[in-house]
DNA sequence: CAATGTATGTCAGAATTCTGACATGAGTCA
DNA sequence: TGACTCATGTCAGAATTCTGACATACATTG
């Protein structure tokens, strides 16, 4: 069989280069996040809290990519561990706005830095201009896949 | 507290914005794939093994991004489904190397055209240009994340 | 106002993936 | 040859994430 008949092509696929490259910088986080004990998708919740204050449990599964079901397995967890509080009833409706302890902000600012060093050296080597255009060619991919979503 | 201190700053993180095309592309993936009964890993296994016949399990995982005892879990189902094959001795060393049975191959066949048409949506838009630029710019995150993982 | 649609929080169970561990085979080197 | 290192396949159990389901609350619409 040839290199490439019908199919993607490993080798020249940007589809398969994207998840090489979020692989990457997913190990490269747990690396740097295993010695504080924590995990990528607990960092990612705490620091959605912490530029986001009030965010609720489904708002911080969409900003995390988890299922609603899943962030709250984690939020109980950090709930019950002293990093986040949420109020007993909700202010309105049903959504329970989540804020950062001081303890939950104490733990955040190492793993801040840590995953900081991550994504510098993760650019390292590519100009101002590359990194632009990185971000314009993301949003792009990212809109073009939910355009078809349901509309097309 | 202001816009950004010392955080990462999701808004304009590139970081973010990869987790975000990667969860984007694998979403649209799923969407495709389910109709045809399939998961990401799923089909990932399979068009790895078209691409590569032979490989090995431990092979298999690094080129899907889990470990080698998921891939095994998967292709012992596969093997068990008949769509691939591994002999049952290894011909040198521990080494099984895998094979599509046609099975395999017919039911790969679909899955690489719904997974092609993801791909061509996600480049939609994009010129040559870019879709280069793109291509030069992830190789070049990826080889900056791994180069410190212990070497420097 | 009543009905419908949409979004939320949460429980329960299944599926997937991971970490830890072990034995085996190949390669390296003294 | 023998000791050592490394990679592989695989088993077992834990952790994580998902799908399905339900009740509730708000918004929209007739």
């Amino acid at each position: 069989m040839s290199q490439n008949g019908v199919g993607v092509d490993l080798e020249t696929s940007l589809g398969y280069l994207l998840k090489e490259a979020s692989s990457a910088l997913r190990v490269a986080m747990e690396e740097v996040l295993r010695p504080l004990g924590m995990s990528v998708t607990h960092y990612s919740c705490l620091e959605l809290l912490a530029q986001r204050p009030g965010l609720s449990n489904s708002e911080l599964a969409r900003g995390a990519f988890v299922t609603r079901q899943s962030m709250n397995v984690l939020l109980q967890a950090l709930e019950r561990d002293g990093y986040v509080t949420r109020p007993a009833e909700a202010p309105v409706g049903k959504v329970l706005p989540a804020r950062l302890t001081s303890r939950g902000r104490r733990s955040l600012e190492k793993a801040t830095v840590a995953v900081r060093s991550v994504e510098v050296r993760m650019l390292a080597g590519m100009t101002e201009a590359e990194q632009s255009d990185a971000f314009r060619i993301l949003q792009s991919m990212i809109h073009s896949l939910r355009d078809g979503d349901d509309g097309a």
